[in-house]
DNA sequence: TATGAATGAGTCTTCATTCAT
DNA sequence: AATGAATGAAGACTCATTCAT
């Protein structure tokens, strides 16, 4: 297996494949009522009668609701970071040259981000919204973020701002702003106003002339 | 009364003075838990309790749960459009030529707003856990904006760009960039991370240089 | 006083007239609202609220919600024998040779009740309902019956029985066949067909020949 | 199946034949409270208690309190009016001749009602005090005594006046006289006075003359 | 494996009643 | 006398979870 297929696996890799059908068409019906009502909201009642199986069918594969929730948006997390999970994707930056200026590697982040969030908005929603109230999701995500993107992204940073591409600020300024942009477009362009007429690649564009204008020295 | 009297008091009234002892405690305990464990999550016997009334008493001031919320939530909401509201800011901009320029008037919303973060931390989360559950809250939070900041928003963007200090990107285009980068800012800042170390000067001063630069032509 | 005068006092008596304001407003509520809602199902504060005063006034002048409503029902219950208490109504009968026959005495109390019914409607519907669930108002009624009409009642039934013109059935018969038919036509009059089209005066001439001819040796 | 096994299964089928034990158990606990207490008066966590099963489940059976009084009330009401709706009995009337005189009619309904509310008293009390609250009963009731009641009431009117057995007045009073009397004395025999000392052959013939004498011409 | 009846703790809400003003 | 805020027990109903089949 290639790097390029494992990149690939990794984000296309369905892991509702692995399931029983009952059980996706659990996860399907959470997805859906968590991501419309909030988990609170959504009673496992609710959940067994879209999915079209018994209420007890549910706590047989998964011991608690909440355990529901965590098999759902447990991978979701994962996902989120997996451009800089990817040994490919690395390598590719620094190795290859291949997206040797900046511009070049936040469209890659983005557009990537783009469409993933376009698959995905559901789970997104239901990760924005429950993140909130659920500490063990919130270590999750801090560990993921803090082990696989943190370290990535401000090798990138140090050498662009070595370059004299970007600002000399703190790290953790230009991680802020950057990652701040992208997800305000993301949230605005799917969550807040799906129903918009949008121009997506212009405002891709847009976008990242926007980050590279604000960042540039 | 002066222009600027009515601003302040604008952004100052407490809309809790009018409220009973019992009703201040009510609201008191519900901000407090709604922000911690989320509307559906929290109970009304919780509320109560830590409130330190009897539940009945509740129901006596909000005949709902959800009319709790609402009285809550609602005047956050129109808070977070005040200093557009305010005539005395917009006739500032332009009439007394205080603001004349992008970055000041960059820099008064943003200080503005980062203030009002800072004293209205839980009532901010609550807002923004359940604008997504109660379509109440979205409609009035639209029209809002659509009222008060949209229109004055519109002036400051045609003014500048006419100006030739930001690009000519489509109005709402700008508008994304520009909200998102302050709400992503206040949000991180308060939300996410206020527990970490922040220098809010200097990263105020970041993110008003990081709008204009990703802005100017 | 003439035994007239006392007759027609008592018939009349209009019980309310001694209570406050206050207190009449609540009992003219409660009554509209047992009637049409039933005591259990009708909450205090409703009460308050249709007869305008404050809830805890209810209290000042009716310790429980059970006094209210015994308040209320106690003296139609009273009332309801009123034509045999009368000690005039009894003499007339006897003495005076006015209600010689049987007829005279059957239509002067149906045409009585039949007036007291049509001015009491919601009060005959409280009693009917509620006396069903409260035993003190069983013990009331047994008391005012076993006392007061009961033994002229028997007094009426010997005499006409002796006379020949009723039939030799049991006293107790005799009550439950007349009483039966007297009540059946007041409550389908009254209550279960209120809106029809009654020729009332053919309807109580009917009555009276039914129970005339049943009864007749 | 002879049409006299099909009236006879009309009159005995047992509805709760078909209802699991549980189920069984909570009709058989809510029939005693409701017609002991009345139906606001009694608490589903009573019931419950009384039934032996958890509060819960009245509410898988039933989806609220009020259908678990109109799965309880609605069949009471149908079989009220079994009499009229078993075919044999209108043919036997008027075709085989059985029951070509009045007297024999008036026999067969009362003694057949008579037995009926004998073994069900608590459920006519609970119709009794219910159904003056409950429109939806009072529509029920009156469709049910329209359409299977009525037309053969009146047939039976008709033919009996047209051979001069009982008095030329309009159907309705007829009608009214006549039920009046029965149920004033299945009202009194079992539930204002159940526990007197009955002859309950002798009431009915004495009833059953009564209405014949108090009818004929 | 899947079911769905059963549970009882917990939900929001209403209630009759009290009491300081 | 009258008020109405406050109470907390009780009400109808829902919930996540269990378990016998």
């Amino acid at each position: 297996m290639t790097e390029y297929d494992a990149f690939k696996e990794l984000l296309e890799s369905d892991d509702q494949e692995q399931l029983t059908p009952k059980q996706q068409q659990i996860v399907q019906a959470a997805i859906e009522m968590f991501s419309e009502k909030g988990y609170a909201s959504t009673s496992t009642s609710e959940i067994a009668k879209r999915a079209g199986v018994a209420e007890g069918t549910i706590f047989r594969h998964y011991k608690t609701k909440k355990d529901l929730l965590l098999a759902i948006v447990s991978p979701v997390i994962t996902k989120l970071a997996v451009p800089f999970i990817a040994q490919s994707f690395v390598k590719q930056v620094f190795k290859e040259g291949e997206h040797e200026d900046f511009e070049e590697l936040l469209r890659t982040i983005l557009v990537n981000r783009f469409e993933f969030a376009k698959k995905n908005v559901p789970l997104l929603k239901i990760v924005l919204q429950e993140v909130a109230f659920h500490p063990e999701l919130q270590d999750r995500y801090k560990e993921v973020f803090r082990a696989e993107v943190l370290p990535h992204f401000e090798r990138f940073i140090s050498h662009y701002q070595e370059q004299g591409l970007i600002k000399d600020y703190p790290t953790e300024t230009v991680l802020r702003l950057v990652i701040t942009t992208v997800i305000g477009f993301l949230v605005t362009r799917f969550i807040i106003m799906p129903d918009g007429e949008w121009d997506d690649e212009a405002e891709i564009d847009r976008t990242i002339d926007y980050i590279l204008n604000g960042l540039q020295v």
